[in-house]
DNA sequence: ATTGACCTTCCATCTACTGGAAGCTTTATT
DNA sequence: AATAAAGCTTCCAGTAGATGGAAGGTCAAT
């Protein structure tokens, strides 16, 4: 299939699937018209990309992750690892938002249009900074 | 303080930090000599911005949340809308990350170093991704 | 007084795209 | 059949958000 269908079912812009091919991410066959031509696998692996990528893994991290996820034999324990590894980073993600969301939500709270000088919220993260 | 306890405080490189000052996101003051003199004001400003940027959101939206951060009155209601939206968005970003975990953790559960030809999360992920 | 850590500015480089020009191919419309 | 619109190609430039390094000033300790 051509990029725009791969792009659509992916929901990566064509642009950025061309430039996963530049970095060697992806390379898809081409057709007799010069045409890029993406199979289901490919779209698979472009989809995979695109959460990953929107989850922070960086692009060096997703070539690794994506050989996890390619590879049919899953062989190696290093990439094993390193998926382990990275599920506890997420996992330290995961509780990082929570944190904001709270501190979030309680600033809004406290945010009805009138003047309220003091904010215990702030106090409280003043607090936590003050160790090093 | 200087800027290289201001760094180890809010976790952020002096860079960094210079570099936020270049774009005008957190203007110290100067010593006498010339040195950038941080208030612990800054730093809670720094952790902030160090938390924020970390959790994925650009520059521009910690410019926006900054202010909620900063602003003792928070008489914007508009700031407030952001900072729910931002709690939503803060949501679905915990949510991709735990689909993320599941399968990463999946992914790694089925390599054992072995020959497996199948795999069945694949093949989820591939029925997934059909509809278009 | 000099060594080393720390600070300054400035300029170059990096990652991960994103936009646009110039031009070829395919599909739809007249 | 002709033409216009949509979609594809490559290539080159620009963006965001840092990050690295050079060249040089400052400060604290030996």
């Amino acid at each position: 299939m051509n990029i725009g269908i791969a792009s659509k079912k992916s929901g990566l812009p064509s642009k950025t699937i061309r430039y996963y091919e530049d970095i060697e991410l992806l390379k898809p066959a081409r057709a007799e018209n010069g045409y890029r031509d993406y199979s289901l696998e490919d779209v698979h692996s472009l989809t995979f990309l695109q959460r990953a990528r929107n989850l922070g893994f960086t692009v060096e991290e997703c070539r690794l992750l994506l050989s996890l996820y390619n590879d049919k034999n899953r062989s190696s324990s290093e990439v094993k690892s390193l998926a382990l590894h990275k599920v506890a980073t997420i996992e330290k993600k995961i509780a990082e938002l929570s944190a904001m969301k709270k501190m979030l939500t309680s600033l809004a709270k406290n945010c009805h249009g009138d003047n309220r000088p003091d904010c215990p919220i702030l106090d409280e993260i003043a607090g936590e900074t003050e160790k090093v």
